[in-house]
RNA sequence: GGGCGCGUAGCUCAGUGGGAGAGCGCUCGCUUCACACGCGAGAGGUCGCAGGUUCGAAACCCGCCGCGCCCACCA
């Protein structure tokens, strides 16, 4: 033990201790009953980890920990998900490559010395892929660090990433059996569609964000002129650039004010299209003139109206978010006036929507069919949430996961599911009601598992989507755009009656969902996947329920028909002091090694710690000192306990010492409890108020008898109790703290114990039955406890008050209390004269507690 | 528009039917033999507002106000 404890240099002292003795190496010959597993988020690598990380991964690890003393194999592998766009970006960038799925795979490809963005050099999938596993592979090694700093007891040796072979390979294999159960299905249908970076996204992918926008009154014609009163038709958008797009007009099926309209056709503006009137009940009257413009497509609405009504495609976006060229007369492009359209229509063609918005008004105004103003508004507008510019729909081919046809089944299995804190359950069935398509997992870029189909080409040289070729499972992983399938040579890649391959990769998500499958093995070491599946947890933060637990959920249930976890606990976000997430762009993020170096990583993990389950908390570096005061403190209390203690008794004899084991029981059940339901905060908070108590009151109380060891029989029978008092209370107290500050729990360990307090079990009722010796407690014992604490106190308070030392002597002290009362106190009032240098202690009765405190002379005076 | 959560001391937050609490900050004091990375004491609150249930409400119910998040068919 040393002469003067400190927190210094303990981080990096245990946490090679525990890798060197595999601490925390997971048990694979453990039965399933004693097995706990844990299905941790995978961080994203192409960023850096932020104080929101630290967080909740501490979080976790305080659950792990917990479970682990509890005698379970804890299996909490570490993943790293690479896989997809931001890493891609900064591939591109550093390297200045760009990925072109048409170029072969060289082996021997270095990328250019002098890396330029203006004109990347093209390299095969195979080659990109590798560039951003080199370049991922530092950001690990730095993750992993920061992690080992922060002591999660993450088994390392059970790493894996994303876009790992075993990855792709499970991801492969699950969308192979999705696709032949008809789960997964291919189709050319409106897809949402990020025009900078030219994929198609997901519905959870989406975010809205508030834009200023002009709403725009635009006059349509009618075609048929002998209708009385109505010759206009009018129409409010935003999006006016779309009404070469436009397939009909709509309105509410009671609005009076357009019946006479609806069964006809209007014309549209400039370009003089025929488009029907129809009515749909989901138009609002409310809204601008009532009637409104169906394009393909400027929302999901007008896909919901296009599909329902059965409306024709008028496409004039292109996947650049440009507006393309369109033939005027060709069979879906009539017009009144084909010259005009097409006159018209150059003004547009080319441009972006922003550009053919601002000269449409004009040409609008132009032919007076502009009504009155434009009128400014704010509007949300979709963003894929990683994109800059609002996302289009646009019409290509890709592959979908059915989630509407079991979006039932998906309510019900989240209702299997133990959700901590229980209300994040609603979130889930929000998501899963609100579903309005299927989930597309088809992404046109590069760094992702590649779907492992190719086509046959025809004879003229065509792909036939409709006869997709499927690799065989022993070839997986595969990338198509490298390997041939079956039957084919590699030179009868695109050549006529040859083959191609799907060009496109999966999204992350897609094979992110499959993290239990991934970390577990599955299908590569079943008797591990059936050992640790379903795991036992899925620690999150709420905002990606919609997509990862969701996801998650989904697979699962597709491919086992159960749960991927019994538990779900959610965590909240890391708040800058203005209660504003802290994000990168805000400019408010603390980096989490700064905060290991200067407050340690007890006390970060100690903040982290305190924020409830499903919280959101304020980032607040006060409570990191408070943490570290914390840590220091069972240092210290450490050392008191353990340094030149006599010997243990047998028994407790001394009635504060029994008391106190009594009061240290309830608080061990308290905190198993918390701790068993997830509640680590809890756990935390009532066995760090009692050990506070502990220090104040319990040690100042028989600090004397534990010095006081003099030769008469009583008092080397008192030091005896109060030493097994002591290290009974400090073995469980360095317990309890463990799940929460590991390194100094263990550092204070060592001095006394042989083996991690990490492995050592969780201190439970035998326990204390056990420290008692033999004794037992009663409610008299815990008033007395009590009733000196209160007693000190006022002694405490006078001392204070006269300005004089702790250890000044009183002379006497006058109790006044009930006479039950009173008689409890004389069960401790041997160590309460020496915890405030009391020479005599009177007791007069009374209705409640009040105590005359006359110090002697101070010397000094 | 719908859902969920939150509103308690200057700050961060415990407290789910019976004495309004903790830590930080603030003030005062103490070289104290585990700890000055300390110890002791003190000041500080109409528990968002209004009603109801109850012998009794910070807590339970209804309504309102404010904040945050998620979702929405935002033309």
């Amino acid at each position: 033990m040393p002469e003067r404890p400190t927190l210094d240099g303990l981080e990096h002292k245990w946490s090679a201790a525990w890798e060197r003795d595999g601490c925390y190496r997971f048990d694979p010959s453990a039965p399933r009953e004693r097995v706990f597993s844990i299905d941790t988020p995978p961080p994203t690598v192409s960023g850096s980890l932020h104080v929101g990380h630290v967080f909740s991964y501490t979080h976790t690890d305080a659950i792990a920990r917990f479970w682990r003393m509890r005698g379970r194999a804890v299996f909490y592998p570490m993943g790293w998900d690479d896989n997809g766009l931001p890493t891609e970006r900064r591939v591109q960038n550093h390297f200045g490559v760009r990925c072109d799925a048409s170029v072969a795979y060289d082996p021997h490809f270095k990328p250019p010395a002098e890396p330029s963005e203006r004109e990347p050099v093209g390299i095969s999938r195979p080659n990109f892929v590798e560039l951003c596993l080199a370049l991922t592979a530092t950001d690990e090694r730095a993750f992993e660090e920061l992690w080992r700093r922060l002591g999660l007891s993450v088994d390392w040796s059970r790493t894996y990433t994303t876009i790992g072979a075993r990855a792709q390979r499970i991801s492969q294999r699950s969308f192979l059996g999705l696709l032949e159960r008809g789960e997964a299905y291919q189709v050319e249908a409106p897809t949402l569609w990020d025009v900078d970076f030219q994929t198609a996204v997901a519905q959870a992918e989406l975010e809205d964000r508030e834009r200023p926008g002009a709403m725009t009154r635009i006059r349509f014609g009618v075609a048929d002129d002998t209708l009385d009163g109505v010759r206009d038709a009018l129409i409010e958008t935003t999006r006016p650039e779309l009404i070469p797009a436009c397939v009909a007009l709509l309105a509410h099926p009671d609005d009076e004010r357009w019946r006479a309209l609806v069964g006809r056709d209007a014309l549209t503006p400039l370009f003089g299209t025929r488009v029907p009137v129809l009515t749909h009940p989901l138009v609002d009257r409310e809204k601008g003139t009532g009637l409104v413009m169906v394009c393909t497509f400027g929302d999901v609405t007008d896909v919901v109206w296009w599909r329902e009504l059965g409306l024709p495609v008028r496409s004039v976006l292109g996947p650049d978010g440009r507006l393309t060229d369109v033939p005027w007369g060709a069979a879906g492009w009539d017009s009144q006036d084909v010259e005009r359209a097409r006159r018209e229509y150059e003004q547009l063609a080319g441009r972006t929507v922003n550009q053919a918005r601002k000269r449409i008004v004009e040409l609008l105004t132009d032919a007076n069919d502009v009504v009155g103003e434009p009128t400014p508004v704010t509007h949300a507008v979709k963003f894929y949430e990683k994109g800059d510019r609002p996302i289009e729909i646009i019409t290509s081919r890709q592959w979908f996961v059915r989630t509407v046809a079991h979006g039932d089944e998906l309510i019900e299995r989240g209702r299997e599911l133990s959700w901590h804190p229980p209300y994040m359950r609603a979130r889930f069935e929000d998501w899963v009601n609100g579903l309005t398509g299927d989930w597309c997992i088809s992404r046109q870029r590069f760094f992702g598992v590649p779907f492992p189909i190719w086509y046959p080409l025809d004879a003229a040289g065509a792909p036939r989507h409709d006869a997709p070729i499927v690799a065989r499972d022993e070839q997986l992983p595969v990338d198509p755009s490298t390997d041939a399938p079956d039957g084919y040579d590699a030179a009868q890649r695109g050549q006529p009656n040859g083959f191609v391959a799907d060009p496109d990769v999966m999204d992350t998500w897609a094979t992110s969902s499959l993290t239990p499958q991934i970390a577990g093995r599955a299908g590569d070491d079943d008797e591990l996947f059936a050992n640790v599946f379903p795991m036992d947890v899925r620690p999150q933060a709420h905002d990606i329920i919609r997509t990862w637990l969701f996801t998650t959920i989904l697979r699962s249930h597709l491919d086992y028909g159960e749960l991927p976890w019994r538990n779900a606990a959610i965590s909240g976000w890391v708040l800058d002091p203005d209660r504003k997430k802290m994000s990168k762009s805000k400019g408010n993020v603390v980096t989490p090694m700064h905060l290991l170096e200067e407050f340690g990583a007890d006390a970060v993990r100690y903040w982290a710690a305190s924020g409830r389950p499903g919280a959101d908390t304020a980032f607040d570096a006060q409570q990191m000192k408070v943490g570290r005061r914390l840590a220091v403190k069972l240092l210290n209390a450490s050392k008191f306990a353990l340094a030149d203690l006599p010997a243990e008794g047998p028994s407790l004899t001394s009635a504060l010492d029994r008391a106190m084991v009594a009061r240290l029981a309830r608080v061990v059940a308290d905190a198993t409890d918390s701790l068993e339901s997830y509640d680590y905060a809890r756990a935390l908070e009532r066995t760090e108020v009692f050990f506070w108590w502990y220090c104040d009151y319990y040690l100042e109380l028989v600090k004397g008898r534990r010095y006081d060891s003099g030769d008469a029989d009583d008092r080397r029978e008192g030091a005896a109790s109060v030493s097994r008092a002591l290290r009974r209370s400090l073995s469980i107290f360095q317990r309890l703290f463990a799940p929460f500050l590991p390194f100094v729990t263990e550092e204070v360990w060592s001095w006394w114990r042989d083996g991690s307090v990490h492995q050592a079990p969780w201190p439970d009722a035998d326990e204390v039955v056990d420290a008692l010796g033999g004794a037992s407690t009663d409610a008299r014992e815990e008033l007395a406890l009590e009733l000196a604490g209160a007693v000190l106190h006022e002694v405490r308070k006078a001392k204070s008050q006269a300005r004089r030392p702790m250890r000044a002597p009183v002379a006497r002290i006058v109790v006044h209390d009930t006479p039950e009362r009173l008689a409890a106190l004389e069960l401790a009032a041997d160590d309460l004269r020496l915890a405030g240098s009391i020479d005599v202690i009177d007791t007069v009765d009374a209705d409640e507690l009040a105590v005359d405190v006359e110090l002697a002379d101070d010397p000094a005076q």
